[in-house]
DNA sequence: TAAATCCATGAATACTTGTTCATATGTTCA
DNA sequence: TGAACATATGAACAAGTATTCATGGATTTA
C-alpha cells in the first residue's frame, strides 16, 4: 500500500541527496565550510577547472546550498546555512567511524 | 593548496550521498524504516516492480545501508542500523522546514 | 520429483549528468 | 575606451546508471 506522503517525500528526498552525489560539489563545499571563497579560489582549493566550479556552483545555488554574491569583479560563494554544514559533517562522522 | 585528507573524504562522502540520491532506492529504505520486509512486500509498497527492487537492494546491500536475511523462500531485508534512518530523517527535516 | 513461488542477475536500452572547450558577459583600471 | 581579469554559459562528448525483459537459481509443498 503506499503512503503519497512518504512516496512524494522520496523524490524530494533522493532530488536533495543527488546535489551531494557529486564529488567536485562536495570538494566545493568543503572548501567552502572553511569560509567563504571566490570561483577563482575554490577552483585552486579543490583543483577543479574554473568552468567545472562555476558549472556546479549554479546547481549549488539552484538547491540552496550555497550564496553567491558579486563583490567587484570577483563573486564571494559560502554555505547558504549550518544545515549544510551538519549534512557535510554527519557523512564525514559516518565515514570515519 | 589541496588538503588530501579533505579531497580523500569528498570522494566518500559523494559516494555515500550517491547512494541516498536515487527515489527507488529511498522509496526502499522508507518503506524498511517502517519494519523489516521481504522483497516482494516492499515492490508492493513502493510500487517498483521485483527486478528493479532487487537490483536496488543489492546496491544497498554492498553499501552496507540494508542487510538481507533468507528465511525459507523469503528474503527478508531490514535497515542495517539506526544511521541510516538518522540520515533519512535529517533529510525529511531539512524537506519539511 | 514436479510445480509453484520468490528472488537474483545479465544484457540491452535509454537517460542523466559532469567535464571540456570555446566564447560571452561583467567589472576594474590605465 | 581598450585591455586585462573574473566568472558564466552553451554545445558536444563521454561516462555512469536505472529500468525492463527474459531467464536462471533457490526453496517449499503437493
Amino acid at each position: 500500500m503506499h503512503n503519497s506522503r512518504n512516496m512524494n517525500d522520496a523524490g524530494k528526498l533522493s532530488e536533495l541527496y543527488k546535489v551531494f552525489g557529486d564529488e567536485t560539489r562536495v570538494k566545493i563545499m568543503i572548501s567552502l565550510a572553511d569560509g567563504e571563497k571566490c570561483v577563482s579560489d575554490i577552483a585552486a582549493d579543490t583543483g577543479v577547472s574554473q568552468s567545472a566550479v562555476s558549472h556546479q556552483l549554479k546547481i549549488l545555488k539552484f538547491s540552496n546550498l550555497v550564496s553567491g554574491e558579486r563583490e567587484g569583479r570577483l563573486v564571494t560563494y559560502a554555505l547558504a546555512d549550518d544545515h549544510v554544514r551538519t549534512i557535510i559533517n554527519m557523512g564525514l562522522d559516518h565515514i570515519h567511524e
